[in-house]
DNA sequence: GACACTCTTCACATCTTCTTAACGCTCTCT
DNA sequence: AGAGAGCGTTAAGAAGATGTGAAGAGTGTC
C-alpha cells in the first residue's frame, strides 16, 4: 500500500484530500505547515508527497527546495490559479506535476497514478528519442545500435535532454539537474559539454539545437 | 462532455460507434474519409479520435500523420487482423491504442477511458489567450499548435499582455515586468518589440491593439 | 611518477538579440 | 493649415549569448 504524505494549511482541505486518498487506499498522513511537512516526510517516508504552495511561514517553494536535497519523492504542488510563476519555480526545483485549485478528484488520482507509474517504470530504465538509446541502468548510450562512449556529465546531460525530447529545457533546468547540489556557476561549462555531445552524436543523431536567451532543445528528427 | 470524432468509411461501424459512444455521454461527429476527418478534427477539436486504418484514398497512416503534425488529440486505432506491421506504424507515429475489429463494446469504453486520462500526463503551466498558448516551463509559444519562435524579451512581453487577455496594460505596468530590476527607460524600445511580436504573430493570432496614451491590449477572439 | 581520463576555465570568433536613433504617419488641438 | 504628441517602421551599432579550440587542474590506475 503507498503512503501519502498532505502538506497544506487548510485543514478543510486536508480533511478532503484524505478522504479522496483513503478511498484509492492509500495510507495517508498530514501536516499543517512546512517545517511539520518536512518533519513527517523524513519520518513516514512517504511514497508521494502533496504540498500546497501557498503555505504560511516556510513557503511551499521553500520545503520542496529542502525536501529534494535528501529525497526523491514524487511530489505533486497544489496551487491556485495565477501563480505562473511559483509553479514554474517549482517544476523547475524537480516537482513532477501540479494540480490547480479547485480541482476534480478524478483528475487529481489520475496525476497520481501517473507521476506514480512514472516511479515503477523506472525500473526497465531506457530512454528512447529517435535513433538515440540511453539505458540508464547500465550508463550506456547507443546510437542506431552502436554505442557511443560518454562521460558521466555527459550522459546526466544528455539524459536531460533527451528526457524532454522534442521540447526545450531552460539552461536553469539543465544546471540544476545535471550538478544538482553546487552553487559554483556552471552555465560556461554547460557550452563545452553540449559541443562534446554534438561532435559524439554526429550527423546522423538527434541534433542538439540551441533556443537563444533560453536553452536547448533536442531534436529527434 | 467530451466530444469524439469517428473516421471510418464503413456507414455501419460509424453507426454502431456512435450508439456506444453516445450512451457514454460522448458527442459524436462523423466523417467518412481522412479527408473529411482531418476537417473534421481542425474544426470540432475533438477530445478523441477514433480512426479506422483501412480508409480508402487518404490511408488511415496518412491521416494520423497529418493530424500528429498539429494536434495531441489521443488517437484510437480501429484495424482489422493481420495488420501488425500497420499497427506498429500507427502507434510510432503516435497513436495511443487499438482495437482489433470486431471488437466487444466494453474493451472499447475501457480503452477510450484510458487514453482519456492520458490526457492529463504532464501539465505545463500555461497561459492561452485564443489561438495562442504560451508554456511557460518550456519557453514555448505556439499558435494554432504551431510553434512560434520569440525572443526571451518578446515572451516575457507577450506573457504580459496575455496574462491580462482583453484588458488593457500600460506601458508603465509592461515596462516593469518586463525590464524588472533596470532603471533605464525602455519606453522606447518597447514600440520595437511590440512590433517585433505583431509581425511574428501575422495575421491568424490575436492582435496586439494600441490604447494611444494609455497601453496595450491583447484581443484575443 | 607517468599516463589516461574528465572536468573546468579561458580566449576568441561568430551569431543572435537588444537598444538606440531616425523618419514618416496619423490624430488632435489651436 | 500647422505644430506637436504618440505611435509604427526600419536600419545599424552595441550588448549579450553561444560555438570552438586548447590549456591546466584534479582524479584514479598502472
Amino acid at each position: 500500500m503507498s503512503k501519502a504524505l498532505i502538506i497544506d494549511d487548510e485543514q478543510q482541505m486536508r480533511r478532503l484530500l484524505r478522504m479522496v486518498l483513503e478511498s484509492r487506499g492509500y495510507e495517508v498522513c498530514e501536516a499543517a505547515d512546512g517545517q511539520l511537512g518536512l518533519q513527517e516526510a523524513a519520518f513516514h517516508r512517504p511514497d508521494v508527497v502533496l504540498l500546497d504552495l501557498g503555505l504560511p511561514g516556510l513557503g511551499g517553494i521553500e520545503v520542496l527546495k529542502r525536501l529534494r536535497e535528501w529525497s526523491d519523492v514524487p511530489v505533486l504542488i497544489l496551487s491556485v490559479r495565477d501563480q505562473e510563476t511559483v509553479k514554474v519555480e517549482a517544476l523547475e526545483l524537480g516537482a513532477d506535476d501540479y494540480v490547480t485549485k479547485p480541482f476534480g478528484t478524478a483528475e487529481l488520482l489520475a496525476r497520481l497514478d501517473v507521476i506514480q507509474r512514472r516511479r515503477f517504470t523506472r525500473q526497465s530504465p531506457e530512454i528512447i528519442a529517435g535513433a538515440l538509446k540511453l539505458d540508464l541502468l547500465h550508463h550506456e548510450a547507443t546510437l542506431d545500435g552502436t554505442p557511443v562512449k560518454l562521460t558521466p556529465t555527459e550522459f546526466a546531460l544528455l539524459k536531460v535532454l533527451a528526457e524532454h525530447a522534442g521540447r526545450i529545457v531552460t539552461q536553469n533546468q539543465i544546471v540544476k539537474q545535471v550538478w544538482a547540489g553546487q552553487q559554483s556557476d556552471q552555465s560556461e561549462g554547460l557550452r563545452v559539454h553540449i559541443n562534446h555531445l554534438r561532435k559524439k552524436l554526429g550527423d546522423s543523431g538527434p541534433r542538439i539545437v540551441n533556443e537563444p536567451g533560453i536553452g536547448y532543445r533536442l531534436e529527434s528528427e
